[in-house]
DNA sequence: TGACCGGCATGATCACGATCAAGGAGGAGT
DNA sequence: ACTCCTCCTTGATCGTGATCATGCCGGTCA
């Protein structure tokens, strides 16, 4: 009974079940039968769409909740002691947010919404007593944890051995397939995060940013206006990311 | 029986039961009871030590197990494509290898003995469904996983925005942490990595490890001979290693 | 005992990208 | 319309750390 007031009531603010969700096959549940993903559905709570800008939680505030993205984007901050922020993560529709929180219970960064953003809160404590009795769901976060952790090998890779021409390039042709992978266009897009943005998380200064997407620019790899990036030549652009030489 | 006859052929061989492991407060088993852990000493494999030199397991070779550091250390290194290698990461004992390969189910890097290392191999399928009956067990395992998270935000933001001189002070008060978290002395150890490895990790060229060593060592922060280190001022140490001017 | 080789140190030069300094473009509020 | 402010671009200079070059030390093998 309160179950089924739960499920109207969510249905009058916003659709948020899984099923229906275009996410499903990217996101969490994506290995579960359909009587299993209502179970999982039932701990998801709601969430008041963020305003770009707004922080959907604070550096160092205590863990309680995984958040899945489900339209927007966010950054991730992280401010250490003296020095100035860094910005570890931007987080796109389907990826997991928090999960670096779990082993000191609270959150290593702030995470702000670049651009309005609506997010599936998921209580840490009741995706995990339900991860024992679905093993799929088990599965599938090992797996989310476990892909985050590759992504941060290879950012490593990138800040520790690539010029400032690869990086950017590396940073476009990264943001093109994760379009792609969501059905979007990965030829035309726009930017949600800034200059600054880019630069700080590509350990770079955002004069750079704007010099070589000027270059980048000219030499026809891609054409940017504002925020707005239409990549003109792909295979190029990986090949820049990529490129043995170095320089 | 076909259990107490394992028993008493691992024991002829080597002691690896848990319970009586040094490392066991540090390791995956750390919160479970005498009982559960009787279940997961079940489950780890032998393993013959490794020699300085040889190879845990090979980059994109088949995920099968992770492993637990007995003694001993190693190194983790991915080769991509074109580039040349990309150091990712140093394990020491009580620490957990291989669980970026979940994901895909193939090692992201080769994985290789610094020195005479013992390792506890846990086969992963196994450790996933045991960690279905024992909640401490997989609250241990995300919390492993999420540590290993936070720690790579901390790598990305040392290669994006600190200097040579505080990557390497980074590196020595980071280093005579986990030395002392494991009980050895945090101000005398022996590198088991050498100057091209440590400046591989670091993003920096072994001429610059070797001459802010060198320095480092004419401030009276540290006394080094080769491979002993000595640190003379932990305190300075860490202070350049978080100094807000940069420089 | 000598040659050889890998690991390490140190000196000289160079280049990539940071920093400093202006100025332009676009949006929001009045 | 105007100002104000943020975001972005472009130019000039400078510094950190890479690179190139050389040599030393300490082991190992003939």
């Amino acid at each position: 009974m309160p179950d089924t007031l739960t499920g109207r009531r969510r249905s009058l603010l916003h659709e948020t079940r899984c099923q229906t969700c275009s996410l499903s096959s990217l996101c969490l549940p994506l290995a579960l039968e359909v009587q299993d993903m209502d179970q999982f559905d039932a701990i998801i709570r709601r969430r008041a769409p963020l305003k770009k800008g707004e922080t959907l939680f604070r550096q160092d505030s205590p863990f309680t909740s995984v958040f899945a993205v489900r339209s927007g984007s966010l950054k991730q901050v992280t401010t250490e002691g003296s020095g100035e922020d860094q910005l570890t993560n931007f987080y796109l529709p389907s990826e997991l947010v928090g999960l670096d929180g779990i082993d000191e219970a609270r959150y290593p960064g702030t995470v702000v919404a670049l651009e309005t953003t609506t997010v599936c809160e998921i209580p840490f404590d009741r995706l995990d007593s339900l991860s024992e009795s679905l093993p799929e769901l088990r599965t599938q976060l090992y797996r989310s944890m476990s892909k985050e952790l590759r992504d941060d090998r290879r950012m490593m890779r990138l800040l520790s051995r690539k010029t400032a021409d690869q990086r950017l390039a590396s940073f476009f042709a990264g943001l093109s397939d994760r379009f792609r992978r969501r059905g979007y266009s990965p030829y035309s897009f726009r930017l949600s995060m800034s200059r600054a943005d880019i630069g700080n998380y590509l350990g770079l200064a955002v004069e750079t940013v704007s010099r070589i997407l000027g270059r980048f620019q000219s030499q026809g790899l891609v054409a940017v206006s504002g925020r707005e990036v239409h990549i003109l030549d792909l295979e190029a652009l990986t090949q820049v990311a990529e490129e043995e030489g170095a320089k």
